[in-house]
DNA sequence: TTGTACGCGTTATCAC
DNA sequence: GTGATAACGCGTACAA
């Protein structure tokens, strides 16, 4: 009773083989109408359900994917994850996720781990960086399709899926030079990792453009939290000539910054205009509501299952790889805004 | 070359048998040093790792975990999620996530999906309620452990991870009237899911504890978003005596309520205190900080995963059933005190 | 200590 | 149209 029923227990109740009630049950042609009904009958009946593990291993296909992420519960991620469920649970995938807490040999292992258990692809955002690309590489000689969305590493035949951090970078730091400010920070997190860079390229790209000097002593590399927010603010407003705007690279230094100079009482937007990055829900509901550019999570994990899809797709053919590029969208709030 | 690596491979490199590699790789103790040797050394030389699909069908452990929730994008269960894998991955399992959507219809078809991919046990918040609790049920017979965590049903033989809504709710409305509130008004959700129906009756208690008047215009049923939260706020303020604090079961719901408040020159918390429910990420950084009740979610998350592991140890056995209750956390902020 | 044979549940390729 | 058989990759009684 409690065991479940498979092909050859509906077999021996209609006196058939196994290979019959297969046909029957995937609607193979060549099958009587008759035995065909008799079969899905005794289906229903016997309360059958298809082994997808044993399809699995038969057809070499496992209909699982891998997406690996830092942290799942961090909203960026999330939503990522999210869009990646929604896209591909319809066509019958499960979604495997693995969390590397940023530790670049815990990454290597989980996805030795994933490719061990056979899934027909692995999204993920890593935690390597352009001083450990060759390390990375080695994980990814497989014949199983790798699609690297947000934190990514440049490959020939590696997809990538990423919004134009450079455009985020620059709408923000034009959008606060629209606003008249003069003399524009910024935090970077770590110029080794692809999309900081774009960010703070378009940053003093969008200085340049308006003829606004870059000063060295403006721009300071924290680490994404608030503690380091609150460092960083303290020491720009120590300098003889304090910046009256700051683009942030992230949003959680940022926040760290608001809160110290509010407790300052520097006021912003009046005395110091301020955009983040990212569009962390907090932004929205603070006071003032904070500035930030939107990455589209949802849609980058939309399109890295696409991506994902097509890949599968041409049989194993020509690898044909795709980069897709999401546009970066500025989120205007109180926080830099009159 | 590109093909992977199986056992028979390094079988026929070695002249040996596949059943004697087999026994190298796992440590078999009926084998000699030398050819344990050997087989490792071509193992690796092969690149060769072991087939999760084949042991999987093989065992009838698949070692894979399905997690269901509403949604994944919510940082409720984006860290329940984090507290499962941060447990369930260091055993060895992977872990398949679902979204229900809310829907129950849906839930009913990914839990036999996810059992259908052999899945060794699934963690679920439901969608289910009292009302089609039946309903439920057939989805569950079967050998496979379930666990249910925060919303949750009561089986037989079905074990839980909840944390004490009641004492939250209880704890709540308690130091709103330790703060001075004599009109204590509620946000509830439904009353046919358990866990507000819990805080609710907390709330209650607590009213009846200091001999505070329960009065029914004060309680309030709404969807858990902002808008609803607005609409609800302005019904109380219309009223002929309206509040001087609000218990909300949906920190979402107070943010609308707070939001719309403050338009309207309410003073929070001078004229009006407020205490949530969820302990969203929101809450600390809004002005004023909102109080919630914490609902540690990587607790529970780990809770779970820690029943679900105890679950499968009794080898089939009698079928332990624990309903493990975490306490509620109040987290006092601006807005409830002075 | 090692080899032989079989089964896990399915589908595909042959025959008949 | 249906049956028998092999194969996917692995582990394990049983025999040698």
């Amino acid at each position: 009773m409690s065991k479940k029923a498979t092909i050859y227990d509906i077999a021996k109740e209609l006196n058939i083989t196994a290979a019959t009630v297969s046909r029957a049950l995937n609607n193979n042609p060549k099958i009587s109408e008759k035995t065909r009904e008799l079969v899905l009958a005794t289906a229903t009946k016997l309360n059958y359900k298809q082994n997808r593990l044993a399809l699995a291993l038969k057809s070499g296909k496992s209909k699982n994917v891998g997406v690996v992420v830092p942290f799942i519960n961090k909203n960026f991620f999330a939503s990522v994850i999210r869009g990646i469920e929604d896209e591909l649970y319809p066509k019958g995938f499960h979604v495997i996720i693995s969390q590397t807490y940023e530790d670049t040999t815990r990454e290597k292992k989980i996805i030795q781990n994933l490719l061990n258990a056979q899934v027909d692809g692995i999204l993920l955002s890593t935690a390597f960086t352009e001083q450990n690309k060759e390390e990375f590489r080695e994980s990814l000689k497989k014949n199983t399709p790798f699609i690297l969305f947000d934190r990514v590493l440049r490959f020939k035949e590696i997809s990538t899926v990423t919004i134009d951090d450079y455009q985020g970078g620059f709408k923000a730091t034009e959008h606060l030079i629209l606003q008249g400010c003069k003399r524009i920070a910024h935090f970077d997190v770590d110029q080794s990792i692809e999309l900081y860079k774009h960010r703070f390229k378009g940053y003093k790209d969008a200085l340049a453009k308006y003829n606004l000097p870059y000063r060295h002593e403006y721009v300071i590399s924290l680490k994404s939290n608030m503690e380091a927010g609150k460092d960083a603010a303290e020491k720009l407003m120590n300098l003889p000539i304090p910046p009256d705007a700051i683009f942030s690279s992230t949003d959680n230094g940022l926040l760290g910054a608001v809160k110290y100079l509010q407790s300052q009482s520097v006021r912003i937007p009046e005395d110091l205009r301020v955009v983040g990055f990212s569009n962390e829900p907090f932004t929205q509901f603070m006071e003032p509501s904070i500035s930030s550019v939107d990455q589209s999570p949802l849609e980058m994990g939309k399109m890295a299952a696409q991506v994902f899809l097509e890949q599968i797709e041409n049989d194993s053919m020509d690898k044909v790889q795709s980069n897709v590029v999401l546009p970066a969208k500025l989120i205007v709030r109180k926080s830099s805004s009159k």
